[in-house]
DNA sequence: ACGTGGATGTGTATTTTCTACGCAATCTTA
DNA sequence: TAAGATTGCGTAGAAAATACACATCCACGT
């Protein structure tokens, strides 16, 4: 920004300083081998019983993820988990109280980790593929935030922080089959994750299903985290 | 003490309308096989004779996209050239003037092109490699946008867009070279971009080398916008 | 007790893509 | 006209992605 602009005149100044800032969190779960995503019901009487992303104003004083941060854990309790920036979306008129623009996040969540705290609002998982109508322009954020979540996930794997701390192979499988709405070849996806060397084989069992039970992993942050982020295959 | 809590109330409602949003453009160009950017020099007293980039404070009523387009046009005397929103960055002490959010944008121009409107001010094209210090946190905004065209670039074939309409194969591999930072296989990197039948033989030469002249080439858009947006290598 | 159903775990062959080079052709300049 | 530098093309080997077969294990029903 040019200071120029800003030592304008000062009733231009008071105008510029006339716009809210919120941001919209798309919290991501899953949950029955469905990406979900959780809204709550609009109390704007403009958008009376849509459902809507988690969101709130920016405080003054308060950092832009720090809000995320603090919306995400007034409705999950959870913090500390994965989330990212994704687009800002500045309609003129996409809210009706005024100018205000908004900061999209998503975040991946254990779904089973989440306490909702409903303060009278209703509060709900909907399967992201059933979401059609929604509040604002929260749809088209979703839509943006979701496109997103699937270019991550097929560049970097992310996808552990949606599932619980042991899973089976065929879990995460099916996770990534819903997120990118595609079918994998069961052996080569099992090849392609074990080659990475991140999955720790924890010699458990799944309990409880029908069939013979699949090994469990976890997944290994520590060596994640150390390990740089993978060159991408630039192909030329 | 009821009233002084309304009131209290409606000043907190207040502030939340007193931030005031900018974009920044970080734009790019392409010359003497150098990617550059276009900075201008401070005005303001605190970052006195420091490199910025170049941006200005959203108009009530004004879209975010129109806003950074105003921008670009208005130093460059470009329009409809690429560009791209990346992030949105709200430090709460990143402005003197006060709470100001900027969302930057970077957008890719031919250089030849740009019609430098310099207003008295210093506006200069820097080779990105080059640029280290600058005002307010326009550093860590153009090592984001930067990172975000390395990565755009091995997914799309957005780099044409810096370089003149008719060019050779040797400054399409002298451009990606110079983004990416790497060496490249020359007949590999001729393969690759033949490979994906984006390029239009012009049947004509370079002129004025000291050497054998090259073909010279024109990217087919047209092509290339009515091809599906490629399925991302998934890989698994 | 035993076979059946359904899912798990492993291996191998084929295809495609990426990577590493060799070499002739062309143009300028000495 | 030879030397130097760059363009343009092709081929062989390595690596990765893909397609597919089969044996193993556990729960359940008879």
């Amino acid at each position: 920004m040019q200071s120029k602009n800003v030592n304008a005149h000062l009733t231009e100044i008071r105008d510029y300083f006339k716009m809210a800032v919120s941001v919209d969190c798309v919290i991501f779960g899953f949950d029955n081998d469905e990406l979900k995503v959780l809204l709550i019901k609009s109390d704007l009487k403009e958008y009376k019983d849509m459902w809507s992303l988690l969101g709130d104003i920016v405080r003054p004083g308060e950092e832009l993820d720090a809000a995320a941060d603090r919306v995400l854990k007034s409705r999950t309790g959870l913090d500390q988990v994965f989330m990212e920036q994704v687009q800002t979306f500045g309609g003129v008129h996409r809210h009706p109280a005024g100018r205000v623009i908004t900061v999209a996040y998503y975040s991946l969540v254990n779904i089973q980790h989440a306490a909702l705290k409903k303060h009278g609002n209703e509060l709900h998982w909907h399967p992201v593929k059933a979401v059609h109508e929604m509040a604002f322009d929260h749809k088209e954020i979703l839509d943006c935030c979701y496109e997103r979540l699937k270019h991550k996930v097929i560049e970097q794997p992310v996808g552990f922080n949606l599932l619980p701390r042991k899973f089976s192979l065929r879990e995460l499988q099916n996770l990534y089959e819903a997120i990118l709405d595609v079918k994998l070849d069961r052996r080569n996806f099992r090849k392609k994750f074990l080659s990475m060397d991140l999955l720790v084989d924890l010699n458990e069992e799944e309990d409880d299903v029908p069939h013979r039970p699949a090994r469990l992993y976890k997944f290994n942050f520590e060596k994640y985290d150390q390990r740089k982020k993978r060159y991408l295959g630039i192909g030329f």
